[in-house]
DNA sequence: CACCGTTATGCACGAGAATGCATAACGATA
DNA sequence: TATCGTTATGCATTCTCGTGCATAACGGTG
């Protein structure tokens, strides 16, 4: 019986969280496409619900993480600010540290 | 905004998982009382549920984590087995560890 | 002005998980 | 033999989460 360590991990304020995986993916996607819409095809999820993780983040971390535009030649599109960024950096970074921590554990 | 890191950590076996905190909490509650319904009505869930969770278990374990005992005076019972107890206490150890280390991580 | 792609929102629907309830089998004990 | 508390299982109901679809607002561009 071979036993294999699995995680999630994420980060809350408030009792609430803020940032896992799911969201950790969605930012990094609306950084690299600049769009929401984009970001939820490339994901395989419902831009319905990409749009609702969005909203319940920004409840919760009081706006700033991403700004909008709506309409214009391209539509709009959604941004992922310097704050944004550091915010997944910082989750990132703690899952890439417990991932190693879990693999080099002795058990 | 003061971010806290939580996290969830469970063992697999071929893929699926075979114990977290919820069966963590269900086994304990049966080495304690040496009784499923019992463990059930302690943790508040459902005698169904409870069972279903032992199940599969036992599916992905090939038996042995947990003895049952139908009929006689006390109507019969549950009870963990020395390879359930280590189970548990591998979970939990790892689980300890892990969130030792979260703390104590400079940030 | 009409078009287009995006953000934004409401609502019905489906899948999966857990509950609640009913029922059966079991076996020592009075 | 009748009782009792437990294990065990089936099935309808409920709840949550995500999907799918419809619709509106927006604002450059042709």
């Amino acid at each position: 019986m071979k036993l294999k360590p699995k995680f999630k991990l994420w980060l809350e304020v408030d009792g609430k969280p803020v940032i896992g995986e799911g969201r950790a993916d969605l930012l990094m996607e609306i950084y690299e496409t600049g769009s929401l819409s984009a970001a939820a095809r490339n994901l395989r999820i419902s831009y319905r619900h990409a749009h609702e993780m969005l909203s319940e983040l920004n409840e919760r971390c009081g706006m700033g993480i991403i700004a909008t535009e709506v309409g214009g030649a391209s539509g709009g599109g959604t941004r992922l600010t310097a704050k944004g960024r550091k915010l997944v950096e910082s989750y990132q970074a703690m899952k890439n540290e417990l991932e190693n921590w879990l693999e080099n554990r002795s058990s």
